[in-house]
DNA sequence: TATGAATGAGACTTCATTCAT
DNA sequence: TATGAATGAAGTCTCATTCAT
């Protein structure tokens, strides 16, 4: 079973999954819950489809994760990871523009590789982030601390246009984002997606370029 | 009873609620069904609790709207036109910079004034548009081909930066809508929200600053 | 309303019906819910369904009515009235074939004249009678009792071959209200009904001349 | 869960019951049910009763059979086996006055050991036969032909009075099922009921009798 | 008379979870 | 580990009836 008061585990130790089979249901499970929760939250999401999504009984796959609520806080302190690791990697050492391209590149890479956890990551902090709240407290705003820190450097350093950092970061996120969480309206509006390479590319110009020419001092070469 | 074939209607005809008490009724009814709605999803609200946040009973609301689903329905709808009204105003008569420009901060308006709307939709995208597809597919195309063809003439006039115009409208889309579907996060990380009056202010700033910068040719003056 | 004492009366007292609109609102309202509540039962039934089905809206029907059961039992009253007529008129002082056979027909144009008359009344017998058995236990013992004896002494008279007389009403009974309570089957199986003329005639005759035949001691002329 | 698709299985398939004690609990559960819905009809009849009467609880009643209606449609498929069975065994092979004596024997036997199957039946039909009709149409109606062109053949041979075969049919139908549906009645005007072995044999005799004193062309030996 | 509004007592069904094997 | 059986707590919706006008 889950060890449901670690929130922020990513491989929570279960009292099951320690048999080379067992981590592989607990793999399949974790995937499968993803995908679903992100689809349809977690009221609107059976442990039933779960379990047929990972190939078990309902009783067995609760055999496993304990509770519905446990397997959602251990689906959601993994996509957590998921969601920070770009931001850890945000390189203060380069020059901004390479930086914060970087960095755009690699949400949009997440959004293309992770839909699923950003649609939670999104649906879990518009539904009050009741979970989270704490990661957003603690780790969250201290990785943006120290980001803010960076990027406050570059303005004064004259690299970038002086503005409240945090909005440069809020359009970052929103951006990049947006190709994973509204993936379906911008399909209808496109036809295309993420998963089309020329198409991610085109979106990845798109964004980065729109951005690093408005708050880069100069232009980008 | 809400008329259930006609998603698109703001003003759902209703069976019950032609009275004068009626009409007030189904009001607190949509506004109430949307605040929930738009925070625990279609099954994590439960009637009762939209009754009681309307002031009625369960069995009254049900008269009113027939069914949860009827009702979440009629508010869907009323969202639509909320969310549709700022792109349906852009102006193409103005020159580019006023227009983009009002047209963000109309749509950050709209995120201050109405976020549970925009969290709303945001939910129905992410959960797969499954009500809202007609509306994508039609209404929404629609007035994005002709938003389109509008940004493509000024980049023709060479007014605007040349980029495929859509990924223009995401990321105004984007920006905009995060303040209000991402407003926890925020209010964790900066203390304030876009109703606070300087944060709004500063945000308008931040974003339409950024965003012209990215896009037109010369610098806005 | 309706007096809900009086099971029996055809004309309940109803505190509406006084009128000339009462009175034929009434009518309309007695025929509508003795359609449906042949088709449907009882519980089956809803009140806005007879309420509609008379013209009026479901508020005003039970201003007339007062209530469901009482409505129920009005209608039941009523429909006994019909169902005892034809045994009621059975004559005695013709000859037995002659009053057999003007027995069986005037029930068969009951069964055309009134199916759903038949049909509510079979339903309240399968159902356990719980209404009307006080009627059985009284007014059909006694009316029974005397057409026993009438037929007793048609065979002490040896003009009807020796039986239980009750099994021979049973059969009288069974076979003229199939034509109405199985009308549905009867018409899968033959392409008509009773309200076919030749094919009532049919009936008639096959009815008539088989239990004739069955009972009369010589062979009907 | 039934399987909801097959109304004709008598034994239908479910998802759950497939072990000992489930398949027991079905045989429980579809006896209660035939008991209650032939008595207070679909509407008439709640869950929770079917479940007290099979020793279950509601919940564990829905996880065998699925819904009410499933169940009503189980019991049903199933009654119209016990109900075409005499039909079937009709023999063409003897004698018409022993073939038909024999059938009315049984219908009457049925009439007896199932009088809520009859009841149940006979609801059904009055009700318009919505879920049935199928059967009527195919089943019902073959038999039917098979059966009408035997009693042609013995009316051909002068052994049967020349009548439309389909009335005959009808009358035995109507008579024997008669002591099932209207046993009520019976009770209330006799005494007695088929389960009352006398009564039985009396009414046999009357029945019988009547029907071929009726139909053969030479009286019965 | 007539009707829109309102309600409470059900009734069906879903679903996470537990039990027993 | 794995699963069929069983359950209780909820949750939606129906429906006869009453209220107020």
């Amino acid at each position: 079973m889950l060890d449901t008061a670690d929130t922020t585990s990513a491989q929570p130790t279960a009292r099951a999954g320690s048999s080379r089979a067992g981590a592989a249901n607990m793999e399949r499970i974790l995937d499968a819950a993803l995908a679903l929760f992100a689809r349809y939250g977690l009221r609107g999401t059976r442990v039933e489809q779960i379990a047929a999504a990972a190939g078990l009984s309902k009783t067995n796959l609760l055999y496993y994760v304990g509770s519905k609520d446990a397997l959602y806080r251990a689906v959601l302190s993994r996509t957590l990871m998921m969601w920070l690791a770009p931001l850890r990697e945000l390189d203060a050492a380069v020059d901004p523009e390479q930086a914060l391209s970087d960095y755009i590149i690699r949400k949009l890479e997440a959004s293309r590789d992770h839909p699923d956890a950003s649609r939670l990551w999104a649906m879990e902090i518009m539904q009050g982030a009741q979970l989270v709240s704490t990661i957003l407290e603690t780790e969250l705003a201290e990785l943006v601390t120290r980001t803010v820190a960076v990027l406050e450097r570059w303005m004064d350093q004259g690299a970038l246009v002086r503005m409240e950092p945090r909005h440069l970061l809020f359009m970052i996120w929103a951006t990049t984002q947006h190709y994973a969480d509204f993936a379906v309206q911008i399909r209808t509006l496109t036809g295309s997606g993420l998963d089309d390479e020329a198409f991610f590319a085109q979106s990845c110009e798109a964004v980065t370029g729109t951005i690093l020419r408005g708050v880069l001092m100069r232009s980008p070469g």
